[in-house]
DNA sequence: CGGGGGAGCTTGTCATACGACTTATGGATT
DNA sequence: AATCCATAAGTCGTATGACAAGCTCCCCCG
């Protein structure tokens, strides 16, 4: 009758419901190997049929597979096992930026990151995010009067816009990068931005202000070009003439 | 009437399906602190509301915030918030470059260092440099007796142009990336790599040539170029048309 | 032989229903 | 009046059916 082997059934009262159950069952068939990497788990309708549960039990075991990493799902092809863990650490070494030339060197790091960002940002944006940007920039804008906010609130901007991007690797990297962007200033700003004449501010405003139009605007081209215009600029303005 | 702001309600075409978007919200309530560990989260059905989505969408995120350690759920009563894991810290989240979209997500970051570090490779690099670079290019070439190797050498044509642009920041980041970037085509990339036809490996040598070419001839606005078609090239050859 | 189109399969989301468990309410019993 | 317990209401657990969206494959037409 039963055209499925008794112990593939899930029953009832296992503890932890029957979600949890099929995860175990699953999880346990990829670490032993019976399922490769790349390979295809079994459809939902399958596993149904399989352990004798509801396409709910299916779907919530599936989804927590996928919130561990073990599966990734596509819509009309099916879920696919994916190749285990190997920890690799990803970050720029923690080491400070201290001399002048590491300052510069950050620069033209950034160059290349965050005007990367700012163009995926422009394509890719949501109308949330853009208000996150546009709220960044109203701070940032208020941080005259009380200049000591002034680095953290220029953070949050960039760090808005590679949220924008909708990639985790520009927002994790500018974020392990964020302590770094705060402190550098620290050995020779003095001579930037409190002998800065009354026009350096407006004239940074002002270039933070095209980057968040050109984003607005889903310009690629536009805020790439304006985020290295300001970081370009932002160099200048360190290097000593 | 409504008695719910529009903000909270979710919105269909965010590319990783509605569940997880909630289980974003959520999470960030909850380490935002808005729902101290002890806390009773919304029921199901507040949620139902208060997001506009299905108790199916609501349980599979649920079910995902349970895997996590976030929550824990009685039967009729609720799912409550758990201490947070203490540490906290801001040590990069080592997540590995594992799923489909991750693969994508990491091109479009190399393509933003890469491109750049090609650029300031152009303008900065010494002969000896060069030299290294030429080497790898060479080995890269030779590799397609033995394709094992393919991955590696790729990897250190990548890697010595990013020495060459002089900024630790560049080759700090490549060489950080590198093992993720060798081991990152496990799942899918059999397809790509040994069903490729002939044509696909000249094609890939020429681009590499293209961009040895223009940083030997200090060409950084061509070197800028060469590279990002290189890996935009690669990112269409690993996403199905 | 090549390309277009549709049938069929698979996952994504919604809606509804019912069972199981918890809590609160209120009245009956002592 | 205090206690107990039955009932109702609220909440999660599971099942089922339906349709939308996306993918594959194969057949048919040119």
């Amino acid at each position: 009758m039963s055209p499925v082997p008794a112990d593939h059934r899930l029953d009832r009262d296992t503890g932890r419901g029957l979600a949890h159950e099929l995860v175990e069952r699953l999880k346990a068939r990829i670490l032993a190997g019976e399922i490769e990497p790349g390979q295809k788990l079994p459809t939902e309708s399958s596993l149904i049929q399989e352990f004798g549960v509801s396409r709910t039990v299916v779907r919530e075991a599936i989804s927590r597979l996928q919130a561990a990493g073990l599966v990734e799902t596509f819509q009309g092809r099916g879920s696919f096992v994916l190749a285990l863990p190997a920890s690799t650490a990803f970050s720029v070494e923690a080491s400070q930026v201290r001399t002048h030339r590491d300052v510069l060197d950050m620069i033209d790091f950034r160059i290349g990151v965050e005007s990367e960002a700012a163009g995926l940002a422009a394509e890719r944006r949501t109308d949330l995010q853009l208000k996150a940007i546009e709220r960044a920039l109203i701070d940032l804008g208020r941080s005259d009067e009380q200049p000591g906010n002034a680095v953290e609130a220029d953070f949050e901007f960039h760090l808005k816009i590679a949220l924008a991007a909708n990639n985790r690797f520009y927002s994790d990297l500018l974020t392990s990068l964020g302590p770094m962007m705060i402190m550098l200033p620290r050995t020779r700003l003095e001579h930037v931005y409190t002998v800065s004449d009354a026009g350096h501010f407006t004239r940074v405003t002002l270039e933070h202000e095209n980057i968040y139009r050109a984003i607005a605007g889903q310009d690629s081209a536009a805020a790439r070009a304006a985020m290295r215009l300001h970081l370009s600029n932002s160099r200048a303005r360190l290097q000593p003439p």
